[in-house]
DNA sequence: TCTGGGGTCCTAGGACCC
DNA sequence: TCTGGGGTCCTAGGACCC
C-alpha cells in the first residue's frame, strides 16, 4: 500500500439524456428540449432538460404539462434509453484509452486514477484533452473535476458545468468546498441537510469545524456524523473498485397507475408482467435472485416494502411472479388503493454456466418475453375500451359488483 | 408545488447458532 | 440449564443518487 497523494478525476457528462438527443440531432442544438416521456396515458415528468431548458426555470422530475407553462417551445423527445448506453459505451470506451483506472459510477459518470497517467502531462492538460476527445468522439459535453480523493473530485466536477475543470486540493478547501452551501454536499440529501441546517450548520465549512460532535451524532447517527466531518474536512477513499458497476446487486420493476386502482385482479395481472420483466432482466443478466419483494406505494406516496428470502436462488418468472404474489395476499387488505406497484429481487449471484436455463415465458399465455406494462395497457384497452383504462376496467367491475 | 423508475449502501432488531 | 458473548442471516426501512 503506498501513501503516496494520488490524482483522481470525476468526469460527468452534463445533461446526458439530453445531450444524447442533441448529439443525434443537430437540429436540437441551442433549443431548449427535455427528455420526457410524452405518453398522455402515463405521468410525464422530465429525466433531464438540457441547459437551454433550464435557463426557462425546467428541472429534472417536473411534470411536463408544467414544464411547458414555463416554456412552450420546449423540445420534448421520449427516452430512448438502448441509445444512451450506447453513448455511455463510447464514452468509457474512450476513457479506458487514457487508464484502465476506471470506476463507473452511473450510466453518465466515472472516477479515473491518473496518477500513472500524469507523470508525463500535467493533470490540467490531460483534463482538457479527455474533455476535447468526449466533445469531439462522443459529441458529448462534460465537467471534469480533479482532486486526491473521490469525494473532492466529485465535488469539483460538480463547480462548474458544463465544459468546467475545477481542482480541489486539500489544502485550499478554505477557498471552495467550505464555502458551498450545505445542500451541495454529496451524500446530504433533503432529509439531512433541515437537520443540520437545524443546528446551525450551514455551509460545508460550518460542518467541517462544528465543534459539538455529540450534538452531531445525535442528529444524523454516530456512523454518518463521522463521515460526514471526514468529507468535510477533504477526506476521501482515494481507491478506484474497477468491479463495482460489472455486477447488479438488484434488479426490480415497477408501474405507478394513472389512477389508483383497488381492484385485485388488474393488480395480480399487472405484477404477472412486472415478474416477467425482472426476470427478463435477471436472465439477462445472467443472475438469479434468493431475495423477492414487493412494493406497494399508496396515493399518499406512503410505501412499504416486503420481501422473502427463498430456498433456491431463481430468475424464472413463474417462481417470482408466485412469490410476489404470496407476499401481496399478505400485505394487501382488499379496499387499498394502490398508487405503484413493483417487484424487486435482492441478493443476487451469477447463474452457472453448466445450468441450462429453461424459458419459462410459455407459462404467461399471450405475455412476450420483452413484455412491459404497455402490454397491459394495451391488452386492458381492447378488453375495456381506449379511454382511461383504469377507469373503464374498474367500471366494468362495478357493473358485475 | 404530492413526482418515475432504476439503483446503492447503511442500520437495527430479531432469530438462530455455537 | 435462567444465563455470557459472538457471529451471521433475514427483514424492514431510511437515505441518497442519477
Amino acid at each position: 500500500m503506498s501513501n503516496l497523494p494520488k490524482i483522481i478525476f470525476h468526469i460527468d457528462l452534463n445533461c446526458f439524456f439530453a445531450s444524447c438527443e442533441i448529439a443525434e440531432n443537430e437540429a436540437y442544438k441551442n433549443k431548449p428540449l427535455a427528455v420526457a416521456p410524452n405518453d398522455p396515458l402515463r405521468r410525464g415528468i422530465i429525466l433531464s432538460p438540457n441547459y437551454e431548458a433550464r435557463k426557462h426555470g425546467i428541472k429534472t422530475t417536473m411534470l411536463v404539462k408544467d414544464a411547458l407553462l414555463l416554456c412552450k417551445d420546449l423540445i420534448v423527445v421520449p427516452p430512448r434509453m438502448e441509445l444512451y448506453k450506447e453513448y455511455s459505451r463510447k464514452f468509457f470506451d474512450y476513457l479506458f484509452t487514457v487508464t484502465p483506472n476506471i470506476e463507473i459510477a452511473s450510466i453518465d459518470e466515472g472516477y479515473l486514477d491518473v496518477t500513472d497517467a500524469c507523470r508525463d502531462i500535467h493533470p490540467l492538460a490531460l483534463a482538457e484533452r479527455i474533455q476535447k476527445d468526449v466533445l469531439e468522439k462522443c459529441r458529448l459535453p462534460s465537467s471534469v473535476g480533479i482532486g486526491p480523493n473521490k469525494f473532492l473530485a466529485k465535488m469539483a466536477s460538480d463547480y462548474k458545468k458544463p465544459m468546467g475543470i475545477t481542482v480541489f486540493r486539500k489544502r485550499e478547501i478554505d477557498k471552495h468546498l467550505w464555502l458551498l452551501p450545505i445542500e451541495k454536499m454529496h451524500g446530504v440529501g433533503k432529509k439531512t441537510a433541515p437537520k443540520l441546517r437545524g443546528i446551525g450548520i450551514d455551509t460545508i465549512g460550518d460542518l467541517a469545524n462544528f465543534r459539538d460532535f455529540e450534538l452531531l451524532k445525535e442528529t444524523v447517527g454516530a456512523a454518518h456524523a463521522e463521515s460526514l466531518v471526514y468529507h468535510a474536512r477533504g477526506g476521501g477513499s482515494a481507491e478506484i473498485d474497477a468491479n463495482n458497476f460489472t455486477e447488479a446487486q438488484s434488479v426490480s420493476n415497477s408501474h405507478t397507475f394513472t389512477n389508483p386502482v383497488y381492484d385485485e385482479a388488474l393488480l395480480r395481472k399487472t405484477f404477472k408482467v412486472i415478474a416477467n420483466t425482472v426476470s427478463y432482466r435477471l436472465q439477462k443478466a445472467g443472475r438469479k435472485a434468493q431475495t423477492i419483494g414487493i412494493i406497494l406505494k399508496y396515493p399518499d406516496l406512503r410505501q412499504i416494502n416486503r420481501s422473502r428470502a427463498i430456498d433456491n436462488a431463481t430468475n424464472d418468472a413463474a417462481v417470482i411472479y408466485e412469490v410476489a404474489e404470496d407476499i401481496f395476499t399478505d400485505y394487501f387488505n382488499p379496499g387499498d388503493q394502490i398508487r405503484l406497484i413493483g417487484i424487486f429481487a435482492h441478493r443476487l449471484s451469477a447463474v452457472e454456466e453448466d445450468v441450462k436455463q429453461i424459458s419459462i415465458f410459455d407459462n404467461f399465455d399471450k405475455i412476450e418475453q420483452e413484455a412491459r406494462i404497455d402490454d397491459l395497457v394495451k391488452h386492458l384497452q381492447d378488453k375495456f375500451g381506449k379511454n382511461q383504462i383504469n377507469r373503464g376496467y374498474l367500471e366494468a367491475k362495478n357493473e358485475n359488483a
